[in-house]
RNA sequence: GCGCAGGUGGUAGAGUGGUCAAUUACAACAGACUGUAAAUCUGUCGGCUUCGGCCUACGAAGGUUCAAAUCCUUCCCUGCGCACCA
């Protein structure tokens, strides 16, 4: 019976969409059927953010009903490297880099998979089967789909219709992906709503391929009400590796519109719960003090009670009542340092110019007096340098 | 292969010989106000600087000119149309 709970709780709570339908994967848990699921990460960089950790409880859930989780390493399309995506500019990486990443990423993900144990969560890298497969094993995956069914995909849409070039080997992207489900004979992916179609090639090579089911559970994105402004959220994003302070803070910069999704997607306060607060922010309560407790959760999760409540006095006595904080960035310096310099090299600015900015806007202090020269040398050591409102650095 | 239209800063997108480090919008950053929210207002927004300037940048390389993002040549790339269609 409470069985029968969890499970719907697992196939609702921060649910976008299922297919083929959230009964269809129901039934299979109810069953008990032993399910093999996954997610997959491209390792682009060192760390993991809140987008990962969304997906990953998702899948935390399905470990706990005794599924089978494979957390599966993109390293054969970061290696790759996508010479269209002009935005990210990402550098091709080394298989060392690559592998120095997903060591980390196990690391981050254990905050919610179990690795160890009877029923462990698995590690696996797609270029273990991507690499080996030659032009003939391609082609024939590529005749699987149609190019309209490709064109279905809204960037390529819109692509088509502004003019803009779509490369062949854009079209390959989602057919590697898919692939990945028919190599690991996996029952079901879950993903954020972003990767919906790239998790459907998937589906649709199962079936073609192994006549098999495979399910996709798309997981909202976090956005605010409207469910359109992500906005400002890039630039606060989480990554899993941000202190407990650095999170919470974080999370207190986000839009309030934000602060319900992030709830249901990021914490375990339970639905009840967040109804109730909903209620007492339309009643007149200060929605800053509902969102301190989702800076709580949020921080808790990753760091434990008792540092997400020192997390929450630090923030306090720096934001609220404009105090230092008690821990900051130390950096090292010497007396007679050009202090731009120091900043620069450190890379807390991103140029001398840039601190002559920061320096005329007033954006700069030491020990709370504002500094007016942007070429003031370091006069002596054990202050706090503050930038802005949020840098603070200690200079010893 | 031929023809036409294009390639500009993080993005979108002006500019077609000097007044262009490049209009504007968005993003970003800072200041004011706040709840490190939103909205709003103000400022900044290539690098270096002895604050006089200097250097690097408008797809790439050459050239014309006192002077080029802007003109010419070649090359590379994109879109569209035509041709090709085994």
């Amino acid at each position: 019976m409470e069985n029968k709970e969890q499970i719907n709780d697992v196939i609702t709570r921060g649910v976008e969409n299922i297919y083929p339908s959230a009964d269809f994967l129901r039934a299979k848990l109810e069953r008990g059927e032993k399910l093999t699921i996954y997610l997959g990460i491209d390792p682009t960089g060192p760390t993991l953010h809140l987008g990962h950790a969304i997906a990953l409880k998702k899948l935390s859930e399905f470990q706990a009903l005794g599924c089978k989780i494979i957390m599966l390493i993109g390293d054969f399309t970061a290696m790759i490297g996508d010479p269209t995506d002009k935005k990210a500019t990402r550098k091709q990486l080394t298989r060392e880099e690559v592998l120095n990443n997903c060591k980390l990423y196990k690391k981050q993900a254990s905050v919610f998979l179990n690795f160890k144990g009877d029923n462990p969560a698995e590690l696996k890298y797609n270029s273990k089967w991507l690499a080996k497969m030659n032009f003939e094993d391609v082609l024939n995956l590529a005749s699987k789909m149609t190019v309209s069914q490709m064109l279905e995909r809204d960037m390529f849409e819109n692509r088509m219709k502004e003019g803009r070039p779509i490369f062949l080997h854009e079209f390959m992207y989602p057919l590697m992906q898919g692939y990945d489900s028919v190599a690991m004979d996996v029952d079901g992916e879950v993903g954020g709503n972003d990767q919906t179609f790239n998790m459907l090639v998937g589906r649709n090579l199962l079936k073609e391929l192994k006549n098999k089911e495979k399910f996709v559970l798309t997981m909202k994105l976090l956005t605010d009400n409207s469910g359109t402004k992500m906005g400002k959220t890039e630039g606060n994003m989480l990554s899993l590796i941000d202190d407990a302070n650095m999170m919470y803070g974080k999370v207190m910069a986000w839009e309030d519109s934000l602060m319900w999704n992030a709830f249901v997607l990021c914490t375990n306060v339970d639905a009840e719960e967040i109804e109730k607060m909903k209620a007492e922010v339309s009643g007149g309560k200060n929605p800053r003090d509902i969102k301190m407790r989702l800076a709580y959760e949020i921080a808790r999760i990753y760091y434990g009670d008792s540092k997400a409540k020192k997390a929450e006095k630090e923030f306090v006595k720096t934001f609220q009542k404009k105090e230092t904080p008690d821990e900051m960035e130390e950096i090292k310096v010497n007396v007679g340092d050009l202090l731009a310099d120091v900043l620069v090299v450190r890379g807390f600015v991103k140029s001398k110019s840039d601190f002559r900015r920061l320096v005329e806007e007033g954006a700069v202090t030491i020990d709370g007096e504002k500094i007016s020269d942007f070429q003031i040398k370091i006069e002596k050591t054990n202050v706090v340098l503050k930038i802005g409102k949020k840098r603070f650095i200690k200079l010893i």
